[in-house]
DNA sequence: GCCAACGTTGGC
DNA sequence: GCCAACGTTGGC
């Protein structure tokens, strides 16, 4: 089992959005990353869990708990000329993009905030969030980080 | 295959 | 709104 935080822009795609869905769950989102793209295609497991975060926005945060709802499946919108995600190169034999579904399982009253987990970047070693230019919308979180991430919320 | 130009991300 | 970082595109 892996653990993963995902970034979402709360003006195109809020947790409150996701919260909003049928059983709280929705694919997670038509990624044109190809790092990214390897992690949900290669490594996600249905039960993983996920931090939800808020990028973009006045208090970039965690702001929910979800987790992986469904194996991973290929992008129709890849397949839709008529779709702003529309890829030639993509086909039915080969697809190049992959979604996965996400259930929101808990918001969290308390977000953790970025300032909040860059205060403790030294314990929390290499993470992908803080590193400097990151830009990537779907990472790993070793189980030690998830867990001291999720203690700062308690404490 | 190189690399400049351009577009996007995302924190501030 | 600014701008650093990074990915992609396309000319050569």
């Amino acid at each position: 089992m892996k653990h993963w935080l995902v970034k979402s822009e709360p003006d195109v795609f809020s947790v409150d959005d996701l919260a909003d869905c049928p059983d709280q769950t929705r694919y997670w989102k038509h990624v044109r990353n190809y790092q990214a793209r390897n992690f949900m295609r290669d490594e996600m497991q249905v039960g993983d869990p996920v931090f939800f975060y808020h990028s973009n926005t006045d208090v970039p945060a965690i702001v929910g708990l979800a987790e992986i709802a469904s194996e991973p499946y290929p992008d129709p919108e890849a397949l839709n000329p008529d779709s702003k995600y529309f890829d030639p190169k993509s086909t039915v034999d080969e697809p190049r993009w992959f979604l996965v579904d996400v259930r929101l399982t808990a918001r969290l009253d308390d977000p953790i905030s970025l300032h909040e987990i860059k205060e403790h970047a030294t314990e929390l070693g290499d993470f992908p969030l803080i590193r400097r230019g990151n830009r990537l919308s779907v990472m790993p979180v070793a189980q030690d980080q998830w867990d001291y991430i999720l203690s700062l919320k308690a404490a």
